[in-house]
DNA sequence: CATGAATGAGAGTTCATTCAT
DNA sequence: GATGAATGAACTCTCATTCAT
């Protein structure tokens, strides 16, 4: 067997593999969109795909695993862009509005990902945040941290502002898919002006 | 036995009811702040009482109700205080400076039903909110629709600003809980100023 | 409820908890002697028996744990039967007789039950011995320490003239079952021989 | 690429074919003596090799079968030093000694094979004896009916005979195995002794 | 012939719920 | 109304085996 042969076949191996992977996240993706995280079992998963029961188990352990994934790959295409509109925010508000409109942005198109977060079939909302949605969440309030110290923005607690930004974010964007009428471009607006409005009257930090 | 001795037996047992429910809410509460919702199950939850497991269904009918009960109990205690706070607000600033102060209040002494929400064994987030949770949120945009009735606050879309409120008031208590040297009082002055601010600078409502 | 239904009731249920152990021994009993230990699954134990599946682990946690009720069980079904014969012995053929007789009259008896030690599907044979059987080894030892204290036996190695009989009863035992025309007299009159003849033979101990 | 290298090279291949099955062997007899017979999985042989998991069945067809190759080769093994020893054999004495001599000797050498007989987590003990082995016990069986053919041996029932020196030999290699100060030497005497003493009391054959 | 991912039967086990006591 | 064992559907996961590469 040549060289040649030997990539292809090595190719077309690990082309399956990771087709069987996104496969496998993709059920995922619909089936907790669908039922809820709690209600979804690792059989519902592979129901989904046309793998067999054991296949799952060659590439996630267990439901957590396969969530996690799957939070993960969401939080890695969101992350970019977000980062993206904040390095190229020449001020606060392009900081705050393209933050924003990109998340609203991501979620209308988005919609099954976030719903995972939403609904089960109780009618609990349920959001569960992963280490690399956390990490997501960090990474605002490293830039946050940067525009506080080159004097874009007052001098507030960095962490209390990023909390309140992602709380924003997580419930006007619930509610902008609760209600059709309501766009990105109004949603966008109304958490910027918040928060536009809001920092110039927050406390300044005490030094410790 | 004397009629007296009956009547307290009778006593005793309509106690023993109503104790009987009460041991199991706050069996599932210590349960699931231990285990998260998911990974508890109702034997978890008996286990942690003195009741034999068909005695639960003598009061709930599974996991969803007796975790439905235990989360409106919670509501139930929290909101007619925040509701009593808003009502007694002489103007916007009393409005959300109470609720906040109340709700971070609530939270740093009632630690372990906030916990819930937020601790599994994955080391992930989970937020659960029950109908009864939810009406909470309804009831602070009623008493937000009021205020703009009565003029005591600018045109603002209800439900979004609503959305933010809660939204904040989720994340920053998390904080709170997480920073331990952040007090309630920071927190909430934190929250108060970001709403304070910005609810001037939110675009009126569209009139539709 | 009066004291006598608590008791009467009591008494029902225990009844039906304690029939119930019985019969998924003896349904293990059954299968393990037909399928062999290792061939045997839980499900084909409870499916031997008229009880739900899960039934099973209300009583045992797995296959070996009812394996070693079902060999305890009969170890303290023979081991009385041997002591009590080498008690009433007054001397060493008594001794050595009485326990060969005993034990092999027990398997000839008790067919299925030894026969779970023996055969499997791929006709291997398989022993297991449990902590409870081994226990019986120890009383057979400790006899014989005793019959040497009293001068009834040389002075030989117990533990080793333990082992000797042990594996001869066995052995013996095994082909008994195999060879139809082998009755229990013969087999015991053999092995009975075998000792008598041979621990005079053997070496005395070394005083250490 | 010369001649020379493309002969290497085959060798070389049928080399590694012998060896990896020599490989699989010798890694089940590792693994079977660590986790026991019932225990172990195939998926736990080949990964204690270095080959793939399809490449075991270009060799065995299941772990039974890898258990008797295992079997096997250990009682080739053995079993001509055993022949050899009888056959040496100038007397009865010389017979028996031998042959406990010879198999203790191994045992003590080989102990990870004959430990798989003993060990399983649960620590019972278990012994399994595969057709090889049986048919070694045959051999001895037939080798006493032709000593006792001979008249080197009194005219008593073979089948008993072997199954009691194999029982002893069983018994007392375990017994050594778990008394470190007993030797080879000792342990062999003992047997011999009880033997040499034993066969001449051992009824005479009923002449069927 | 080696590889190792896919397969899917089936083993072990859990658990909400029922129901005789 | 309390009890707790019985139930059996359904789940998680393993593993021998196959087969495309």
């Amino acid at each position: 067997m040549s060289v040649d042969a030997d990539t292809k076949a090595r190719g077309k191996r690990e082309e399956t593999k990771a087709s069987n992977r996104q496969a496998i996240i993709d059920a995922a993706r619909r089936v907790f969109a669908e039922l809820g995280y709690g209600a979804t079992t690792v059989r519902d998963i592979i129901r989904a795909t046309e793998l067999a029961s054991g296949t799952f188990y060659n590439y996630f352990k267990s439901k957590e695993e396969v969530f996690q994934a799957l939070q993960d790959e969401t939080a890695l295409r969101v992350r970019p862009r977000l980062r993206a509109e904040r390095v190229r925010a020449k001020n606060f508000e392009e900081f705050i509005s393209g933050s924003f409109r990109t998340f609203f942005d991501f979620v209308k198109n988005d919609h099954t990902t976030f719903a995972t977060m939403r609904r089960n079939p109780e009618m609990q909302r349920v959001r569960i945040d992963t280490p690399e949605v956390v990490a997501g969440f960090d990474e605002l309030r490293v830039d946050l941290e940067i525009a506080i110290g080159s004097g874009v923005m007052p001098d507030v607690d960095p962490d209390l502002l990023m909390a309140s930004i992602v709380g924003v974010a997580f419930e006007v964007a619930n509610h902008m898919l609760a209600r059709d009428e309501l766009s990105v471009d109004e949603a966008a607006k109304f958490a910027t002006a918040l928060f536009l409005g809001g920092v110039r009257a927050l406390p300044k930090r005490r030094r410790g």
